[in-house]
DNA sequence: TACAAATCATACTAATTAGTATTTTCTATG
DNA sequence: CATAGAAAATACTAATTAGTATGATTTGTA
């Protein structure tokens, strides 16, 4: 790794740890350059505009953290159902990438960004669409498998799945404490043994 | 309704529709007074700060119509289980005042405002609490008439139910196709049904 | 009708924003 | 080691932001 390409990365990660606790709107370049101790040069020589770096962020920083912890789980497993559950257990009470009170980094900027700017919607999508494929094909082998019910229909328990655990983020961040976090996860158990 | 209070609730209304379709961080002050045609004298004299008007928005133009369409249709059932369907169903799809791209004005404000803005995440606390005790209570009310397995357990399925919810609006904003809303539903069918 | 208080209008301020222009300092390669 | 281009530093700009100071109107009421 270059110097140059360090400092690049630098800012993406410290600016991502901003935008994550603050969100995209409110985390000004000055605040970045500040953290990063980089000056704004150097930024600009990096990225022709803010925007040109948030969409760096998800394609450098987000999607391949998420493609190690959304997508690989899932695509090495014979049972997706426990696999499910483990790894929601897993990004909710013990990814120490994650943080409880701040949400979910990639349902907070769909939030923010959507339908607002192209742009950002574009690749987020993207991303999204990556992990529900994911999720139903998994099931898709489960049901060949004979690990999960053939009545099940995998695009709709893939939205079922997705949907709730963006929203459980949501209510993590609101009541500020894990509890909702096991009820829902309790929850979440009872729904997936209905799939078998 | 004197003018002067005309003129307050003119504030709220429309600034509350920028906000829904922008995100409260990127509506200006300037902004609503130009498309409320209401001066910054005014504006000024009916709120404090901006925070002030976005705290009566939540107060007095979403607390008041979440009572109508999320809290009272609940608490006028026999039977929760069939009423939570018909209710989801008619806020993704056919409610005038929800709109696809925008999501849930609600879980919008939760995810911006949260956990950086203690007195917006006080107000959407309270809200999100009376919702969920309220499909709690349907919930307990339906087992005891035994409408409802006596199995389930109130608080994890409102969690649930809640969850999925506002994770589905995220998903509708992203897609902005209803096809996601009626995948869901069907799943949401299933799951509910199970309840019984 | 008079007049005080309520309501609204106008013109400002200081801070912050994203972005630019220009210069300086590195760094790799002949 | 000389030098061209990459990388970074500095000092700026124009626009926008929330909020204020002050003055002009309405409005209800004696």
């Amino acid at each position: 790794m270059t110097k140059a390409s360090n400092t690049r990365h630098t800012i993406l990660e410290k600016a991502f740890d901003l935008i994550y606790k603050k969100s995209y709107q409110t985390t000004s370049i000055d605040e970045i350059i500040a953290t990063t101790k980089v000056t704004k040069g150097a930024f600009y020589y990096h990225f022709k505009t803010k925007d040109e770096m948030g969409i760096a962020i998800i394609n450098e920083i987000i999607k391949p953290t998420m493609q190690d912890t959304f997508i690989l789980p899932l695509q090495n497993t014979s049972n997706p159902i426990e696999k499910i559950y483990q790894m929601t257990k897993f990004l909710l009470l013990e990814n120490p990438f994650l943080k409880l009170e701040y949400g979910c980094p990639t349902g907070n900027l769909t939030q923010e960004m959507t339908p607002w700017n192209i742009e950002f919607s574009k690749v987020l999508k993207e991303l999204v669409i990556e992990w529900q494929t994911t999720i139903e094909i998994s099931l898709q082998k489960g049901i060949e498998s004979q690990k999960v019910n053939n009545k099940v229909n995998p695009k709709q328990v893939a939205y079922f799945i997705m949907s709730s655990y963006w929203g459980i983020r949501n209510f993590g961040k609101i009541y500020n404490n894990t509890d909702c976090y096991h009820a829902y996860l309790k929850e979440l158990k009872l729904y997936l043994n209905n799939l078998h």
